[in-house]
DNA sequence: TGTTAAGTTGAGGACGCTCCTCCACTTGAT
DNA sequence: ATCAAGTGGAGGAGCGTCCTCAACTTAACA
């Protein structure tokens, strides 16, 4: 019997040679860089070359593009949690998610593919959705904490936030390699705007309910701008 | 003599046949809707397919895809134009600014096409990049007003406007089919944070000067996200 | 009405891109 | 020394765009 027996229910694969390791984790590495600059439309033959390695390797390691996702992006969506919590530590609500917010869209901004599978249900389906749903509650209890405080506008909800996110990730983009820091100045804009003040209006329009962001995120495809079809 | 003789130096075609005309208008109607639908990476094929005509026809008529640009958005830059051009009579400066911004955004969110032509240089080089310029200068005016009758923060400047038109259409075309007003919502947010007001902190970071701005424009396209090579 | 230049059509060639496979070759583990 | 595991990368399949061209149709004018 060449393969030896294996535990019958053992869900874990004989340990890797040590150049298959190796290759795996080159490819891994190449593939955050890649993601990060070019955003998830990156082909895996790109990710192949940057790495290194024939695309074969990367086709053997990683069945398709979302499974490189998925492995490269739930750490990454951990890491903005992280921040959420470190946040919460924050006394001040408001500087509480002031800071979060910043601090989330200085990752967002350094890396295109992060930016896209917070925004779109496109890619990773389960780990990074699991991931992404982990997070939403986080953002939640700042945001009503730095309203029932009094820091910030009451009209304003939770799914707001992940447009926030995209109109200043926008501008990042739009400005990269020009002048790196020049989304700090709209989202400080946007949050002289949040702030709790009596001259603000009313909103002139709902926000995005849970369900129509889910549509929203389902839909919007960053890699290809084709319409939903 | 087949064609009988032309004053030598008129830059003035033969018109054209009575059906030939008809096509270029419906081809000039079918490029618009496209554009404003798809914006402007759809390709000439889908054009003439939208607008009833043969492919052939559609390049007979049109060097390529930048002449049917200028032809279509010369006259809609112009019409953002005019809509400065009202708004500079409106008394109240801020008033002014914002009803213009409002307006513009109108136009902007409902046509993708009007969109890229405004915020990046790729497309319609010469009558289009003069009907930009002629804008610009309007803009300039509103913003100056607006904050020297003290409605308006004065730390924002001209080239804050192309960003945050960014910004806001980036939410539009996130939420598109979903919301079709939710960009308002942002506006109104956005528009209290340019508001003149004694707790806003200043700006952390320089708006791009015109220089920079040109820089991004020409090397933003929307239309095939390459990098700029 | 006949003649003819102007106009139209859409299949299809050239090109470029991505995904992914396959098999001759190399390498690590035993 | 053996050989399963691993590798590389040319190349096929598929798609989408741009654009041409030769056969056909039609408006204009005598």
């Amino acid at each position: 019997m060449p393969t030896p027996a294996r535990p019958p229910g053992s869900a874990e694969h004989r340990p890797l040679r040590r150049d298959a390791e190796r290759n795996r984790l080159r490819i891994l590495e190449a593939a955050g860089e890649v993601f990060a600059q070019r955003g998830l439309e990156a082909s895996l033959d790109e990710i192949a070359e940057h790495a290194g390695v024939g695309v074969g390797t990367v086709y053997r390691r990683f069945p398709g593009k979302d499974e490189l996702v998925e492995a490269l992006f739930e750490q990454k969506i951990a890491r903005v949690e992280a921040l959420a919590e470190q946040a919460a530590a924050i006394p001040d609500g408001w500087q509480a998610l002031a800071s979060f917010l910043e601090s989330a869209l200085a990752l967002q901004v350094a890396d295109l593919g992060l930016r896209q599978v917070l925004l779109s249900h496109g890619c990773g389906r389960d780990r990074v959705a699991g991931a992404r749903a982990r997070l939403a509650p986080l953002i939640g209890n700042l945001v009503c904490r730095a309203q029932s405080q009094g820091g910030m506008r009451t009209d304003v909800e939770l799914p707001d936030i992940p447009a926030i996110l995209l109109m200043i990730t926008s501008v990042a983009e739009y400005s990269r390699g020009v002048n790196e820091d020049l989304w700090r100045r709209y989202l400080a804009l946007i949050l002289d705007g949040l702030r709790a003040g009596p001259q603000h209006g009313p909103l002139p329009a709902d926000a995005l309910s849970q369900s129509q962001l889910d549509q929203v995120m389902r839909s919007w495809d960053p890699v290809r701008r084709h319409p939903p079809s």
